[in-house]
DNA sequence: TAATAATGCGTTATCGAACCCCATATATTA
DNA sequence: TAATATATGGGGTTCGATAACGCATTATTA
């Protein structure tokens, strides 16, 4: 079905039937109707190639995350996912423009927006680490698609939001401490932005599984970037002599991992984290981390950019809510690269 | 970069350009010379929504697999993942056609393979389970492009193979049920499709892992659907009194697990097979399975045909190996929908 | 009533690539 | 030398959607 063939089949221009399709008036109501029920009928749907040819646009995604090169190497996996997707996009005239911004500081993320805007992109792709920042950014271009990556931000309207379930993550971590170190102790839970949903949640998370199991206690700590969170942790295994696990909630558990190993506690302590970065996969192939949780960052970024493109070019609908799985990593399913790229070639 | 552009730097007309770029010949050397140096100096692309416009094509993608309605559910998983592809191109102009064929008999992948052909398909999707008739149906098309799920098949030249390592699933199945039942004693290793790649590398990474720890026995069942494989069963829970867990290397283990519940033998059993389908789902939830290992058949077939697309409709080189992670699912991370099963609504 | 505005609908150029036809220019042969 | 063959490149059309433009016809206002 093309617009041609409607315009004969109505007995009508293209012009008409196109001044139908796009709502710009300046036809009779009887002719409107005439040419609705066809289109209905027929399910005539534009064909995208001939509509992208004739608009001649780019379709810029702007991008908003927090600092790329921080220590939080988990951020460089969703953009590498983000660049992933504009790669293969990019002969269907996708592309994108990235901007980051500083977590720790609200007014960064509106400056840095501000910059990205001028780039006039048609959509954002952001994580809304800041609620009421990326809200009142969000607020200042009432007409922008967005989509939201590594945690949600309610009462939003985002074309997509590809998330995965904090709390049920915390209690899968639980359970493989569990799993991993059944005898009864103490649990020592770690986060560095506590104040965030996502750690605040995957903490709720893991005491909540221990909840009914009194033999099992939970210690929490906060760990800061810049302070050495190391004298706490030290602290903390020389006032429990029963610590039996330390589960950080975020892709920082390397660096604690590191700690515990040099205090010489490694083998008296589980411990699980989260995400694929590099560190990680290093320390748990030396033995230093036992379990990591993992969010599958790449394809959330991969996803989003997908979602976005596919709304404004193919003019589908996104599921509202992606909800990634909770994977578990362990020695033995750790692989070299995430599935994003090629494996060596075990089968010959 | 345009022909036409092109065309206006080299003083030449757009028709030359084309001739040039399609080596139609009817150019002069150096007319040949100085177009390819400009096309090579601004890396010209042709624009993609021009180029399937004008050659108004559709492409088709055949789909070769084992029988979607039989038991095995997984099958249906990655058909599902492979609609889900399709119907988010067919606004690209991409297509599949379907044909199945019975496992168990070889020519039975031939002459549905000839049926297949008969839709003129520009590639094919297929899992070759059946090595030597899969080999024998490609080398009838030799100027098809061909992508392979499920397993590889060596010394072909697929456009990419989306595939798990069977022989570390099934090691880490082993690890699994190590965890979760600890205690010494007999394994029971059930397989359907002995013959099967698959199978028998997922038995085989199973044992490795027990291999040096002698406190473990394991014991090989094969297990027919048509036979009554629940009497083998029996008798093997009848004669090794320490069996602490079964490992089924496909998805027939809800069969197996409701068995097993049915003997009244659950709750010193540990239950371990493969892929989410729906009666493996349910069996999870109800506690009879412990834990499943997920080869995400859904994404297998949903990349699989993004692949060839890719490389067809963009001119993209796919990654030539595709390895699927290894997934973990127990049911404390058991979502109720994989990320794959919910489809754009818009779709008619 | 004349001037002007509003309405309805058809025509046409455009986007970039593909491909065919035809007009030259040059080479070859009778 | 003239006729014919061949090489080379120019130009036009097509794919389908979009939107500007133009031309009637009718409605509204001065």
């Amino acid at each position: 079905m093309t617009i041609s063939e409607i315009a004969r089949l109505a007995n009508v221009s293209i012009g008409t039937v196109d001044r139908v399709l796009h709502k710009r008036g300046r036809v009779a109501p009887d002719t409107i109707k005439k040419v609705m029920t066809i289109v209905d009928d027929y399910g005539y749907q534009p064909n995208t190639f001939a509509r992208n040819l004739k608009l001649n646009k780019e379709y810029r995604i702007g991008v908003l995350l927090p600092l790329l090169h921080s220590e939080y190497g988990y951020w460089n996996l969703i953009y590498d996912g983000i660049l992933k997707a504009a790669k293969e996009l990019s002969p269907l005239a996708v592309s994108i423009s990235v901007a980051e911004f500083d977590r720790s500081n609200p007014d960064s993320l509106l400056e840095n927006g501000d910059k990205l805007m001028q780039e006039e992109p048609d959509a954002i792709l952001m994580a809304p680490v800041l609620p009421d920042a990326s809200r009142a950014f969000l607020a200042k271009h009432p007409q922008l698609d967005y989509a939201f990556i590594d945690s949600p931000l309610p009462d939003m309207n985002p074309v997509s939001s590809v998330v995965q379930d904090p709390f049920r993550g915390g209690y899968m971590a639980a359970r493989m401490m569990h799993l991993l170190s059944p005898q009864e102790g103490t649990y020592l839970i770690i986060q560095t932005h506590k104040t965030a949903f996502n750690s605040h949640e995957r903490a709720r998370g893991f005491k909540s599984y221990f909840t009914g199991r009194p033999g099992y206690k939970r210690l929490e700590l906060e760990m800061q970037t810049t302070n050495g969170g190391e004298i706490f942790i030290e602290q903390a295994c020389r006032e429990h002599a029963d610590i039996r696990g330390i589960f950080v909630v975020n892709d920082a558990v390397h660096r604690v991992a590191t700690f515990v190993s040099l205090l010489g506690r490694k083998s008296q302590t589980i411990l699980i984290g989260y995400d694929l970065i590099d560190q990680n996969r290093k320390a748990m192939l030396e033995g230093k981390v036992d379990c990591l949780i993992s969010q599958r960052p790449n394809f959330q970024g991969y996803t989003a950019v997908y979602q976005l493109y596919r709304k404004e070019m193919l003019g589908q609908t996104p599921e509202k809510t992606i909800c990634v799985p909770i994977d578990i990593v362990l020695p033995e399913n750790l692989t070299d690269e995430e599935s994003f790229s090629t494996l060596p070639n075990t089968y010959t």
